[in-house]
RNA sequence: GGGCGGGUAGCUCAGUUGGGAGAGCGCAGCCCUUACAAGGCUGAUGUCACAGGUUCGAGUCCUGUUCCGCCUACCA
């Protein structure tokens, strides 16, 4: 036996332990795959957080997920990895730094592309670690040691592999295409990152003059400045208003322009003029009208949002919107601005940025998806890959199905710089070199040796004047490659030209969208290309745990580039989870200032408390409205099992930490009852964690451990240790140190801390909580909880009978039960001691014929009757009032019961166990309806009695 | 316009194959019973959105209606 000392402080105190048991287990190298080869491996990849980013309860809620299922499966036997690592987040990075450089003057261009890149990585050192520190203070146990970055060494070379791979299988190409821009961050965006919200705009209503002189035609649009590239006016061909207009020629205001009418079914009559303008390089609809009818495309916005030189010299440099309000002044001044009208219309905007998207022509990289997507469709439809919830899979295919070539490329700086040289030595047709259709346009101007200034030009042209090559690149802010141009793609970097030896090669300045590189991560993680150890071992990984914001833009490409380098999906099961919302079921956004940050909640109330509440909320497929509340209920939750710790530990003496299983034949009822509830408990967790269930297993173990083991269990066992044998005392004390050591490990991948924390107050253990194994399996006693409900019926009685009766907790009583079997008297008699310690009774008569005595308050229950004699003390009134509200109920259930048992149909077609226990249900109910109303009728005669006086 | 999800106690939500409606918080009453007042005991509260249908039996399955979210779409 034990003569430690321990000491538990009054309540819990999160601070004080999480970092000492974080830092414990990180050091003692938990979190690594257990190197016992023959156990089942199982692998989560964390969905990488953006290095620029902090914690918010989304990452919260992703995080605290994997780790318990993670920590769950560790305990249960498996070799787990789960890795960790960021997403350089191409866009929101370079912003950052940007805004940075701005502060101290300095523009990105000035400083040069190396320079700004190096500087990145600096600020990556400084403060990209943040994120890392956040998610570790919640608990999570990923493998330190394995985590990766997006741009690391290994990952680059995985994204080198797969675009050369896709490009010279002929499934990346280049093409000029409207695409989304943005004009703030200067980039390409794919169709994903493009948000698009409700604006209140206007809708203008502008005359276009037949070029016949003969009238005019109304078009409306939302963009009056983009009429300066116009190149038709779009009707319903049948139309009767516009019919015969077709095939004649607009003057185009403004412009000057001469532009045909066109027949096109697209067009819906109904909705404003029904006449259209089509400008083919700025609207998409416009483009594939454009397409149809071999309109030309005539660019007049630039990448910046200004009007460009085709936009015409009186427009040409003004910013979009000024440029709007001047095109409607000079409408007016014209006479032609026919009116206009309040209109609503969605608009897209940067999702990172949130600046309006402006479709411009330009040339980008793609890949072409459509023999990806179908093999990922394929898996996801034989449930190779399962989503959960499986509503999911609507959405997916829905998606898959509809899905467009993916825009690659981005103009930015910071990423994967694009793996494609265009050689300017090399010949075109017409013999003349490359480099002389390749423009490039200046940051300012370069001021060359003999005093020219040059804002750019054609590559040969600033060769021929001077400059160097490296020079070329260096200053330049836009590389105008035109598709003709032959690209080179290598896993190695050229060095000259493979065809004409030239070493003038310029590589393509653009880098690849961010989710090019984290569609690799299940692989590229585990040290793809080389064919690694881990790589064999953990792919495909086991689970992916991520929000459904995240479907398209990452786990649907995860899978097309799983299937296609690997030949296996990258993982099995794909939970997705609701997503966090404030009280109101808004979404939690900085704008709307509704954000709750997860790290206060950790310091107000505890990792665990947090991490507890997010897996109680997280009922699957729906939204979780989160309220502070909560936590604060599980913080309770916590405290009240320190301070059940607190109890068992004082009887530590008694404990001999010898198995339970050799005093199994001495456990008394309660203890049977308790341990085969935990067993019970412990398979009802383990089913639902496998069914992704969190909030069944977190709220199981929660009604577990307060309301039976606390509020039963502990109770019972007080009277054992103040009045029982030293036997018995040392039997129970070993009971409840089983059963909390069991809830320990339960409870454990919910809430590693505390239950850490207790696992070292508890002597026998040796080493961490985390590689303890899961209990499963646990000894279940015949008829213990049957038995223990009769226990529980007699004290919940008299209980009943106490509290609606308002008798004092101080005044000790006394109570008869009539037990109708010989069983259930065995039972209530073993446990007498208990039951009057839990009643506050002084005296309990047992037997099956017990007559009631005159004044007493009457419980009925299953198998007994119950009496509480109080003599004087007891209000009929009051007593008759309670009796008879519980015949009511009674009266209510047999009804509906009679009902269905006198129903032919029902006693044919129902199951016999139905059948049998509704039958049970009713005979048990009409007994007690008997017992009740004799009671009543008893009360009723002792009223006479008062009412009609002493003689 | 299309798709998905949801309307269950005052609030926030569970309810896995159809078989007597649940939890947490809140509320009311009584209690500092030597682990815990961040606690204990007792109690009250529901036309499971509405209308039909299938079934012996529907919160659960089907159809329609309605309200609320979200995603998606080229009404300029």
């Amino acid at each position: 036996m034990s003569n430690r000392q321990i000491e538990l402080t009054k309540s819990y105190n999160p601070q004080e332990v999480e970092d000492k048991w974080y830092h414990f287990w990180e050091s003692s190298g938990y979190f690594k795959p257990d190197p016992d080869a023959t156990k089942r491996p199982f692998c989560i990849v964390i969905p990488p957080p953006n290095i620029t980013g902090s914690l918010h309860m989304g990452h919260a809620m992703n995080v605290a997920i994997q780790d318990i299922f993670v920590r769950w499966k560790r305990m249960s036997g498996h070799r787990v990895l789960w890795l960790p690592g960021t997403d350089h987040a191409g866009i929101a990075t370079q912003n950052v730094v940007e805004k940075e450089l701005s502060k101290e003057g300095v523009d990105r261009h000035k400083l040069g592309r190396d320079a700004f890149i190096e500087r990145i990585w600096e600020w990556k050192a400084e403060h990209g670690g943040k994120i890392i520190h956040q998610i570790k203070r919640l608990g999570a146990s990923c493998d330190w040691s394995r985590e990766r970055f997006t741009l690391d060494e290994g990952l680059s070379k995985a994204v080198r592999e797969v675009f050369v791979t896709l490009y010279e299988e002929g499934l990346i190409y280049r093409d000029d295409r409207l695409i989304n821009w943005c004009p703030r961050c200067h980039t390409a965006l794919s169709d994903l990152e493009v948000e698009y919200d409700e604006i209140d705009g206007k809708l203008y209503y502008i005359k276009y003059p037949l070029t016949d002189g003969k009238g005019y035609i109304s078009v409306a649009t939302t963009r009056p400045e983009t009429m300066l590239g116009d190149t038709a006016v779009a009707v319903h061909p049948e139309d009767e208003r516009y019919g015969h207009f077709i095939g004649k020629t607009i003057n185009l205001p403004l412009v000057g322009r001469e532009i045909p009418i066109i027949s096109e079914s697209s067009v819906d009559p109904s909705f404003a003029t029904g006449a259209v303008k089509v400008t083919p390089a700025h609207d998409f609809s416009d483009e594939a009208i454009g397409r149809q009818h071999n309109l030309p495309s005539i660019s007049v916005i630039t990448e910046d949002g200004r009007m460009g030189i085709a936009a015409g010299e009186r427009y040409s440099g003004l910013d979009r919107y000024r440029c709007r309000k001047k095109v409607l002044e000079d409408l007016i001044e014209l006479g032609l601005l026919e009116g206009e009208k309040r209109h609503n219309f969605a608009v897209g905007h940067c999702y990172r940025c949130k600046t309006t998207i402006e479709p411009l022509l330009t040339i980008q990289w793609y890949v072409a998806i459509e023999s990806l997507a179908s093999e990922a469709i394929k898996v996801v439809r034989n449930r190779k890959v399962r989503l959960i919830p499986e509503s999911w899979e609507n959405n997916y295919f829905a998606w898959m199905r509809d899905i467009k070539d993916w825009c690659i490329s981005r103009q930015i700086w910071w990423g994967h710089q694009i793996p494609v040289w265009y050689c300017a030595g090399c010949k075109r047709d017409d013999k003349t070199p490359q480099g002389e259709i390749i423009e490039h346009i200046f940051f300012g101007t370069v001021n060359l040796p003999d005093g020219t200034a040059l804002a750019g030009g054609k590559y040969s042209e600033l060769r021929k004047s001077g400059m160097s090559h490296t020079e070329i690149i260096k200053n330049s802010k836009i590389t105008r490659i035109p598709r003709d141009i032959k690209s080179i793609c290598r896993r190695d970097d050229p060095k000259e030209c493979p065809e004409c030896r030239s070493r003038d090669i310029i590589r393509d300045p653009d880098v690849l969208d961010t989710w090019f590189s984290s569609a690799l991560w299940p692989f590229s993680t585990l040290g793809w290309p080389e064919d690694t150890e881990d790589l064999r071992t953990f792919y495909p990984t086991n689970l992916l745990v991520t929000g459904f914001d995240i479907l398209f833009f990452w786990v649907a490409r995860m899978i097309m580039m799983g299937m296609k380098f690997m030949g296996d999906p990258p993982f099995r099961d794909v939970y997705i989870h609701a997503l966090v919302r404030d009280l109101k079921g808004q979404k939690m956004s900085k704008s709307k200032g509704n954000i709750i940050d997860p790290l206060l909640l950790i310091d107000k109330y505890g990792a665990d408390a947090f991490r507890f509440s997010l897996a109680a909320l997280a009922a699957r497929g729906r939204d979780i409205k989160f309220s502070e509340e909560r936590i604060e209920g599980y913080r309770h939750f916590i405290n009240k099992l320190w301070n059940a710790t607190k109890f068992i530990i004082n009887n530590e003496q008694l404990w001999t930490e010898q198995p339970l299983h050799d005093y199994d034949k001495d456990l008394d009822l309660p203890s049977r009852w308790i341990i085969s509830r935990l067993a019970s408990t412990a398979s009802a967790i383990d089913k639902h964690l496998r069914a992704y269930r969190f909030s069944e297993a977190a709220n199981g173990i929660y009604q577990f451990v307060w309301h039976e083991f606390c509020d039963w269990y502990i109770e019972l066992t007080k009277p054992v240790l103040l009045h029982g044998s030293d036997k018995e005392k040392v039997i129970i004390v070993n009971c409840l140190f089983f059963v909390l050591e069991q809830v320990l490990q339960l409870l454990h991948p919910f809430m590693p801390f505390v239950t850490e924390e207790i696992w070292h107050k508890i002597s026998r253990q040796k080493g961490s909580i985390i590689r303890s194994p899961y209990p499963l399996r646990l000894p279940t006693y015949q008829n213990a909880v049957e038995e223990m409900g009769h226990v529980i019926n007699a004290v919940t009685g008299i209980r009943s009978i106490r509290g609606e009766l308002n008798i004092a907790p101080s005044i000790e009583i006394e109570a008869d039960i009539k037990v109708y079997s010989e069983e259930a008297g065995e039972i209530i008699k073993n446990n007498l001691a208990a039951i009057k310690k839990l009643t506050r009774c002084k005296e309990i008569g047992v037997a099956p014929e017990v007559e009631c005595i005159k004044g007493s308050a009457v419980a009925v229950k299953e198998e007994m009757e119950i009496y509480v004699p109080i003599g004087g003390l007891l209000d009929i009134g009051a007593e008759v009032n309670r009796l008879q509200k519980e015949m009511k109920k009674i009266d209510e259930s047999l009804n509906f019961l009679n009902k269905k048992l006198l129903n032919a149909d029902f006693l044919s077609s129902a199951p016999k166990s139905v059948l049998q226990k509704d039958k049970a249900r009713f005979d048990d109910l009409l007994s007690r309806k008997d017992k009740i109303e004799e009671t009543l009728k008893l009360f009723d005669a002792v009223k006479r009695e008062t009412t009609a006086g002493p003689k």
